[in-house]
RNA sequence: GCCCGGAUGGCGGAAUUGGUAUACGCGCACGACUUAAAAUCGUGUCUCGCAAGGGAUGUGGGUUCGACUCCCACUCCGGGCACCA
């Protein structure tokens, strides 16, 4: 027997699988499996666990497809521009160049001993010229289509590593990268036009297989939302302030107007503005405000009126303030909002503040759904009061509590109710209804609620339904007098209590949606209402539902609807030296005039200095040799455009270049890009991405949005890049904390290998946990996994012992004739466990339940060695769903059986579903639903002699005796319940 | 604040068209082998109870013969978004 020597092993068949080239993909060779994972970072701290169990995970897919008689591409490469290699280079001093081949170098080391499948013939490298030729090529095509250019934008600049960032790359107000709080600063910078695609991404998220969050993420991001585009005027001049609302049927609502700080307009209409220092002031004050501190949570809003003017509300011809504020964002909508306090909250705040007035127009419309209309009878409309009755004294609220079955399961708990009868006053039915309900009769009114509410509900007192237009009205109890309660043939003493309810538990006691909604109001001083309802103070809108109501708004005030996304235009400059180069040159006389495409690629220079300027400019700036050149166009003097691309340009598109990686004359072919992506447009892409969370929102919606454009030019087949996107939980380090050099939890996977082995590690990071969840690293429970490959080690050697003697076919073959007739043989209880444990693997991996899979193999595994004697064939297939979580210890193994020919090649085995089915079932018998017995029965055994036995079981019998047998309740195949 | 996910033994976790809760693994305890240790193998390991039995899947309710699973309310944890009108 030999021992399980993983060195020697893993070694052995990575130079095999490496000299026969088993992994390399064939062009357009038979039917496609595209796999994919993000390629790597490549930075000096080697790989990360978190690197190897994604990877891992695509892997055992990529070898499943082979074995399933797939063409699998299974690619990887490098990710290698970027801010860490540079600040590196210049502490050091070694070029960036060099540093990333070191890095690299030992990426593929790492990558290689763990035993990926990947086809390394079709390796790229962001940083290799010859492929960043390509990303300079593509960004000459959006710079052709007009949806490069450059622009004057305020930037996201980052003092610490001098460099301007994208909105996605600032979080929560800070540098992703440092963590230095970042400035604002004016600069030139060349944009990509993503958001002339917002629609597209947004709509063909429903192409694509993503999971739910990932969509949800994508979608929001983008962040379409359609409203209305509305004009108001300026009293006395011609200027009109346009503003975008999603609620236009508010509108007659509106009781101010604000603009951000940075609207335009406000320098137009200077000279008619009479507070003009004030305001300048302010507008200097948000500006030097940081992105941090004007974000800030709980940050209280603030602004400035523009006195001398006023803007005209088009609903009403109403003259109403304008305010410039800093919670108006210039980048979204028009840069201008109307105000509507009384339905939104931001609104509402600043209304509070400023004291602002605040005027309802949608009623809320609450649907009783405790006591809802009945059909068949008569519909009623009322006005009504709501008193809400205090006594201030000890701070309680008199709230009604009916009873009765009339009221149906829940009986009403509400404020004093009553209609408006002819010819009075909300206040006198107040007081006539305080006095019939409880007698008081010295009280004093307070104040009327400036909320009006509608109820539909079922009123069992009266046996009609009714539609309740509710007025609220505010009194004080002045003292205990009170008159004898009458009573009539609905309102007895009997059908109706009354209780004083302290303020703080009015909320929860009262349980009319009315009520409830009229209280919080009344309590918290006033709140926005969001929900869409019925229109009120809306001149000739009045009564219609508020939500249909917007479009017929809209279109009244000359409005029009229209669609916004949040999502802004791409800064693609960055001011460093380690990206590819913007192939653009800036002649005086021309203008910014492409490189052309012959003179591709634009080289990074040797330099010295890495160092970025404090005036914002990149190093390339520097080196007048490289800056200086002539004009592709007049060849005249002219200066290279020195900024360089972002990180995620190269990583864009880098899916595509593996289809054709060493192509020179295209970026790749577009055969191979049709026989890899598939040649339907809408229902093609790389077969399965997978790829953290944190690449939601940028990497995946940046190559999205290349794709398209390169769809659009017809150099790619498809609309969308992937097909099928998902993602892997992060590892967190030993006490669940992210792993960092800093606190020192980070895992070496070089160690893993040499105590544990590349497969032990393999197995172990697919068991931990669920694939998509986060997962604690644990050392010291590697130990199980190595433990299982030794086992399946140990019965491998067993097998090959008993079957040294033997022709390789003898005990194998006495099965492969009747497939699909009777079973001509009886089947051991190992091989319906193998059949079953195959079943249970194949399904698994597809649905990347591994830790499951793995926990399959294990019992089968421990069974096998219980079980002295074992098929060979068994055991064959049994390594054979094994290998792609462990493919160095299954070769060896099938190999040592007599195999000639690679395992990670040979057929999936196929599950035998004769051979899934028990001949006898096992049947838990339950009384009350406790289970007192368990029965074996065959499986064919009838449901009324199940039930037989089960009556007559001893344990059963226990607990029926001398009891009434109510029901007796069957499951098919598992349980039999008995009710007494 | 909003959206998404989650809560099950000492630990990682398993079980959902509702049907034996705690599979598999780690750890721990005991035993076998050994002069001994390691490794390996075996047995045990939610909890109360001598037992018969009872209780337990974050908390409280509900539906059901039966709930980790479905419904309602809440607590806590993780992640994302965050003045987007």
């Amino acid at each position: 027997m030999k021992n399980y020597d993983h060195k020697k092993i893993e070694k052995k068949w990575q130079a095999e699988w490496d000299k026969k080239k088993i992994y390399q993909a064939k062009d357009g060779k038979g039917k496609k499996f595209y796999s994919l994972i993000e390629f790597p970072y490549p930075s000096g701290d080697g790989l990360h666990v978190g690197h190897i169990r994604s990877n891992t995970a695509m892997d055992i897919i990529s070898r499943k497809r082979r074995m399933e008689g797939y063409n699998v591409l299974y690619p990887i490469g490098w990710d290698a521009f970027g801010l860490p290699t540079e600040n590196y280079a210049l502490k050091t001093g070694k070029k960036p160049a060099l540093v990333t081949k070191k890095n690299t170098d030992t990426f593929r080391r790492q990558l290689k001993e763990i035993g990926f499948s990947f086809d390394w013939s079709r390796e790229v490298n962001t940083t290799d010229p010859g492929y960043y030729k390509w990303t300079q090529w593509i960004f000459l095509q959006f710079l052709k289509k007009g949806l490069a250019y450059k622009s004057k934008t305020t930037i996201n600049w980052c003092p610490k590593d001098k460099i301007g960032l994208a909105n996605e790359e600032v979080v929560d107000g800070k540098c992703e990268r440092c963590g230095t709080p970042t400035e604002k600063r004016e600069k030139e910078q060349w944009m990509l036009g993503i958001t002339k695609y917002a629609e597209r991404l947004d709509k063909d998220i429903d192409l694509v297989n993503y999971p739910e969050r990932v969509k949800a993420s994508q979608k929001n991001w983008i962040g379409k939302s359609e409203g209305s585009e509305i004009e108001f005027g300026i009293k006395n001049l011609k200027d009109k302030i346009k503003v975008f609302t999603t609620r236009a049927d508010t509108l007659f609502g509106v009781t101010y107007v604000v603009l951000a700080p940075e609207h335009e307009l406000i320098q137009r209409l200077k000279s008619q503005i009479t507070n003009w220092e004030e305001v300048e002031k302010y507008i200097e004050k948000v500006k030097k405000e940081s992105e941090l501190e004007r974000n800030a949570e709980g940050k209280e809003k603030t602004g400035i009126e523009l006195k001398g003017i006023k803007a005209v509300n088009p609903a009403n011809n109403e003259e109403i303030q304008i305010y410039i504020a800093d919670y108006v964002l210039v980048g979204y909508g028009t840069g201008a909002v109307m105000a509507v306090p009384a339905h939104d909250e931001r609104d509402f705040e600043f209304a509070k503040k400023y004291k602002l007035p605040i005027r309802q127009v949608v009623m809320p419309y609450n649907f009783d759904t405790n006591n809802p209309p009945r059909l068949g009878k008569d519909n009623t409309k009322r006005e009504v009061v709501h008193i809400i009755l205090r006594n201030q004294k000890d701070k309680t609220v008199l709230i009604e509590f009916l009873k009765g079955e009339k009221w149906g399961d829940l009986s009403p708990k509400n404020f004093i109710i009553g209609g408006i009868e002819n010819g009075e006053s909300e206040i006198e039915t107040a007081i006539r209804e305080i006095r019939e309900e409880t007698g008081y009769t010295n009280i004093k009114f307070v104040e009327k609620i400036p909320l009006e509410v509608q109820a539909e509900f079922y009123a069992a007192h009266k046996d009609v339904n009714r539609v309740a237009h509710v007025h609220t009205l505010v009194f004080d109890l002045l003292s205990e007098e009170k008159v004898e309660i009458e009573e009539d043939e609905y309102f007895t003493k009997d059908s109706h209590e009354i209780k004083w309810v302290p303020f703080a538990d009015v909320e929860k006691t009262v349980n009319i949606p009315d009520d409830k909604m009229i209280w919080k109001y009344f309590y918290e001083g006033g709140l926005a209402v969001l929900d869409y309802g019925i229109l009120i103070n809306s001149g000739k809108f009045n009564w219609q539902g508020s939500k249909e109501a917007i479009k017929e708004i809209t279109k009244f005030v000359g409005g029009k609807m229209v669609t916004k996304f949040k999502l802004r235009d791409w800064i693609f400059s960055r001011q460093r030296y380690w990206g590819e180069p913007i192939p653009v040159v800036n002649c005086p006389k021309c203008g910014f005039v492409p490189v052309k495409e012959k003179d591709l690629p634009v080289k990074l220079p040797q330099v010295k200095s890495y160092k970025p300027t404090d005036t914002g400019e990149s190093p390339l700036a520097g080196i007048s040799k490289w800056v200086n050149v002539k004009c592709p166009k007049c060849g005249g003097k002219a200066k290279r455009e020195t900024d360089t691309m972002p990180n995620w340009a190269g990583s864009s598109w880098y899916y595509l270049r593996y289809t054709d990686p060493k192509n020179k004359k295209e970026f790749a072919s577009k055969k191979n890009l049709k026989y890899w992506l598939g040649s339907d447009p809408r229902h093609g892409g790389v077969n399965w991405y997978n790829g953290g969370m944190e690449h939601t929102t940028l990497h995946l919606l940046y190559s999205r949005f290349w794709h398209k454009f390169l769809y659009d030019l017809k150099l790619v087949p498809t609309v969308e890049p992937y097909l099928k996107r998902t993602s892997h939980g992060m590892i967190l380090g030993e006490g669940g904390v992210k792993m960092s050099k800093s606190l020192g939890n980070v895992i070496n996977p070089d160690s893993i290998v040499k105590t544990y082995g590349a497969d032990t590690l393999r197995i172990y990071e697919m068991f931990m946990g669920p694939f998509e969840d986060a997962v604690v690293w644990s050392t010291e429970s590697i130990i199980g996994s190595r433990r299982f490959v030794e086992k399946v080690w140990r019965v491998g050697m067993s097998v090959a012992e008993q079957n040294k003697n033997s022709p390789a076919f003898a005990l194998g073959d006495k099965r492969t004739g009747d497939r699909h007739g009777s079973l001509n043989f009886s089947p051991a209880p190992l091989e319906k466990l193998l059949h079953k444990t195959i079943k249970k693997v194949s399904e698994d991996i597809e649905a990347m339940r591994f830790n499951t899979a793995i926990s399959a193999m294990m019992i089968m595994a421990s069974e096998m060695e219980k079980n002295k004697s074992v098929e060979k064939e068994d055991y064959k297939k049994f390594l054979q769903i094994l290998a792609p979580f462990a493919p160095h210890c299954t070769e060896e193994l099938w190999h040592n059986l007599g195999e000639k020919s690679s395992i990670n090649l040979s057929k999936w085995p196929k599950w035998d579903e004769r051979l899934l089915i028990d001949s006898e079932l096992k049947i838990i018998l339950q009384v009350n639903s406790k289970v007192r017995a368990e029965i074996f029965v065959p499986s064919d055994e009838k449901e009324e002699d199940i039930k037989k036995r089960a009556l007559a079981n001893e344990s059963v019998l226990k607990f029926t005796e001398g009891k009434e047998i109510k029901k007796i309740i069957y499951v098919k195949n598992k349980l039999v319940n008995i009710v007494v």
